[in-house]
DNA sequence: GTGTTTCATATGAACGTTCAAATGGATAGA
DNA sequence: TCTATCCATTTGAACGTTCATATGAAACAC
């Protein structure tokens, strides 16, 4: 009754050699290493790649050649915590970075490090992942220990925080140079107080910003003593500290803010007073998250790069998975201010006056 | 010089075998068809198999079973657009449900339908993916045609927006719903002027949630009239389309929000009347995202089930896998009132006063 | 015209599984 | 004791590739 097959089956290589009248090794060769074939049969084969739609059949290929051409990386359940999103634009990144260089991202859900390492544990032993992509590095990792001394590739987006006794490649973010380049971006509008919100004290990210911070208002010769306030991340956290800071006495007329979410605290509290964010108190924030564009005026924000950074794991990770014997590198690159309504004096005009 | 090899080789099934005594079918007996051997060499087998750490490698099964037990998911440039972060909380409830069933999430960047067709093409022709699993349906989406065309697996969360010459499985939240509860919810705690901040007409899922309330309304015998208005989704719309309602000679004492951003925004121009958000003015977002928590005080919002949607999902997926002539089932899940300090009364008490 | 080289293509084998079918030893029935 | 039945296990084959090697025809030198 009904029509036993509806779509064709997909053509595998013999099907394309009968089609094109040659032995399907020669179509393999076609594919592989065309300078073997004279060009009369090279281009009749490939019309016939062509014209039968023939894709080599992945998992033949993967057990052929001991590859999945597959990377694992983590989803994290980032379930009310942050309004990070980092994660999401990380993974779009990520997966295209990946897609170029010939290889698929497949993710695996993991709660803790040890859930983690359970997933590394599961799909290693099935040959299931080539390499992985960490992220969200800490201190007490056992994860980079865990694969290292498995020998299998991985790159991690997250400096090592403490010392290992192995070396591995890793990536990660300039936070320092962020807050060096948003206090300077303030700078260089005219604010000569510019205050700090931060997190407490002993997070690797929190501290690292901070001292950007210090640094650069070090080397800017400009105050810091009482313009700093540090507390949990939150919207709420960061009007409060904001607030307390724009009560005082001499008030500062910029904020440099360890994330977004503390900006848009801050922008409250500037509003709450009275004043216009921009024109009479400045805002940075960091992450360049979808928060950024979401307030009204625009806020500011470091934005990391995660677009060259996600296409950079990728070419380290391959360079291990093809050689494991590979030289281990280590770069930290320099995230971008980008600059909006929240830190320009006037609305209009760009950010560049001195 | 050199250890020649370090880590041990993966094993076989024929190393495995080996070790058992037995021979390398009887190692796949054991583990597919255990029911077949004789209790003490199934024992003896399973023992080697343990010390082994046998794994069965998937690009092998893959080839033999015809099949990746792979999924397909679009990982979309969620750039800046909004603050939705429903993504990042559906992929991490979608890989622990595939995982749960046995299969691997395999994630690929596109940017727009014609893309993510490309890709589908792709995947579909290597052999790469058992199924997809669609998200952000819309008005003339091609993307459902063209796999049912090639009776490609797939399901989709997020309802068709038209009428298709073909069926499919489909899971979607129901908005409407939502704001039905999201008002009685406010009802519930006493308010009578509720008011409702949108977003545009036109949008699917914004008019579904829009008519939520105006039925909510209608059935508690509530007023509309003067109390609702739609604008782009932001915080800062939000804040300026709440603040508008709140000046005018009867405002609402309550916010149905279409998005957590408007709901922030309308807390923001609720303070600055110098009203206390929750005591005075009620607020209400939608989907539940990182913002609601991060603000202070803690927002209520409509939670969408994402982790049952993503589980049901994954088992629609695969019964049509499993069977490509299996029921096409659709089905729309209710989110949840999630009442936090926004819509209280009094802060600590519980959300259930009449 | 025979022997050697060269190149294009074909043959054989393997990657690690799972499934269908064959084998062989034990048990039971005559 | 011989054949039939049963069950545990083994044998054979296949999934669709790619790589190493063998074949054979044409081209060249002698």
């Amino acid at each position: 009754m009904s029509q036993p097959e509806q779509v064709p089956a997909r053509p595998t290589i013999k099907s394309v050699a009968r089609h094109a009248q040659v032995s399907y090794q020669t179509v393999s060769n076609a594919l592989n290493a065309p300078e073997r074939l004279r060009p009369d049969t090279l281009t009749r084969v490939l019309r016939s790649v062509e014209e039968l739609g023939y894709r080599p059949t992945q998992a033949a290929r993967n057990l052929r050649l001991q590859t999945t051409r597959l990377i694992g990386f983590r989803s994290t359940r980032s379930d009310g915590q942050g309004v990070s999103s980092i994660e999401s634009r990380f993974l779009y990144a990520l997966t295209s970075a990946a897609r170029d260089r010939g290889y698929g991202v497949i993710l695996f859900a993991a709660d803790g490090d040890e859930d983690e390492i359970a997933m590394f544990e599961d799909l290693v032993s099935r040959g299931a992942v080539d390499g992985f992509v960490l992220s969200g590095s800490h201190r007490h990792d056992p994860r980079t220990a865990w694969l290292a001394e498995r020998e299998v590739p991985f790159v991690s987006f997250g400096r090592p925080w403490e010392k290992t006794s192995f070396d591995y490649s890793w990536l990660d973010v300039d936070g320092h140079a962020g807050t060096v380049a948003a206090t300077e971006h303030l700078a260089a509008n005219g604010h000569r107080r510019i205050g700090f919100i931060g997190w407490p004290e002993g997070s690797e990210v929190g501290d690292d910003r901070y001292a950007g911070y210090l640094a650069a208002a070090a080397d800017l010769g400009l105050p810091t003593r009482g313009l700093t306030v540090r507390g949990l991340d939150g919207i709420g956290a960061g009007t409060q500290l904001a607030a307390g800071l724009l009560g005082k006495a001499h008030p500062p007329t910029a904020f440099v803010c360890v994330s977004d979410a503390m900006a848009v605290g801050a922008m409250h509290a500037i509003e709450h007073r009275g004043l216009a964010v921009g024109r009479d108190v400045a805002v940075i924030g960091f992450d360049d998250s979808p928060l950024a564009t979401v307030v009204q005026p625009a806020m500011s924000s470091v934005r990391q790069p995660l677009e060259s950074i996600a296409r950079r794991c990728v070419d380290l990770l391959l360079d291990r998975i093809d050689d494991p014997r590979s030289a281990v590198l280590t770069s930290v690159v320099e995230p971008t201010v980008i600059a909006r309504g929240s830190s320009n004096p006037t609305q209009p005009s760009p950010p560049d006056g001195a």
